[in-house]
DNA sequence: ACAAATTATACGATTTTCGTTATTTTATAC
DNA sequence: GTATAAAATAACGAAAATCGTATAATTTGT
């Protein structure tokens, strides 16, 4: 009741020509009637759906936060070890930021405050994920139990920065280096004793 | 004199940016406020050097069209074989009409007429010079005497067309794939009997 | 210290965008 | 067929953004 949006066709054909343009030029500089006129939608049915604009990005960038959490969920249930697990999820944690920074590079920051709502809220889930993900790795004996996961969970957030940092970037140019160089440095301080598996190996 | 803006910082700045920003994401979607801004240049300064932004667009197309002018005659101007010059001219109008592609997707279009003369001054100038390159290439004996310049000036603007369409993306999926075979296609009914050199090569 | 160039600010005029209204068209069920 | 619901169209005033300009203050170069 109410809440039929959601598998009505004028609905997606507008949230998905939303969340193109968005994508690609921020909020600010798409118009309604611009979104509607690529969705063939009228814009009155566009106000059927949605009280404005912000609405609608509202929405766009809150499937976008379902959709990134999900891929981390997947990712944390594939059957491989966990080790492979961990490569997986900050594989995905830079695939993702570098995807938001596209989308927020412009002026969408400045534009509302949902926004910065948005961040929050896909910060804390994914903290708990991470958090409940991490717990089950010392479960496992894959990572040290000394070691709490609020540490690790900063260790990760830390991790994107040092790969993008000027620093890094003179010490290794090549990306792929750079990451495994990284992943390297991590694994090796995280992982129990001689738990190492074939990617991430030392100098050698 | 007067003509000292060329060699202006501001100006060169306002220039830069404006490129940039007009060509991520069209002319209408800019503003000349956003563009003074992230130039770092005041407005009363824009408007001294320009009477609008349709005025700023139109010489940022200039300079494109200019530098594309002179991207094509530097390489018929390379110490390489006639045939591999016709290579990298096709090879260039392709990456050209790409980028353009890239940048008239929008709206640029129907916000001004300026544009179509740009294109109609570019497709003009690029003709006389292929045409020039044309004849000094039958002049060579790489060409058939027998073509006239414009039939092959014809074959060029078809070639794009062709490997853009469906029914050769059917033939060959592989874009590297499909350009070869064109370029093959196209030598072969050009090019005078046995002077086929390596890249272009028939089946075998 | 002077002159020239650039900026900052403010402003009215214009244009764009918004959100709503009344009306017509289209699709769907009866 | 007709009735009913959903959507499209056109028009609109209100609000907001953008434009282009005028003025005074500031910075820059000499």
């Amino acid at each position: 009741m109410g809440e039929t949006h959601l598998d009505n066709k004028k609905y997606q054909d507008l949230m998905n020509t939303a969340r193109e343009l968005i994508f690609k030029h921020g909020t600010k500089r798409v118009t309604i009637e611009e979104i509607c006129e690529k969705a063939d939608v009228s814009k009155m049915t566009f106000y059927k759906f949605f009280r404005n604009k912000n609405e609608l990005a509202t929405r766009v960038l809150s499937e976008l936060n379902d959709r990134i959490l999900k891929e981390q969920d997947d990712i944390m249930n594939r059957p491989i070890p966990f080790i492979e697990k961990i490569k997986g999820i900050i594989n995905h944690l830079i695939k993702t930021s570098e995807e938001l920074e596209d989308i927020f590079l412009d002026e969408m920051w400045e534009y509302s405050e949902d926004f910065m709502l948005f961040f929050n809220t896909l910060k804390k889930e994914s903290y708990h994920l991470i958090s409940d993900f991490i717990k089950q790795g010392q479960q496992e004996g894959v990572i040290r139990k000394t070691l709490k996961p609020e540490v690790i969970l900063y260790l990760i957030e830390k991790f994107q920065e040092m790969l993008n940092s000027d620093r890094m970037k003179a010490i290794a140019p090549d990306p792929h280096e750079r990451l495994d160089l990284m992943l390297n440095l991590t694994f090796y301080g995280i992982i129990d004793s001689k738990q190492q598996t074939g990617t991430a190996q030392q100098g050698e």
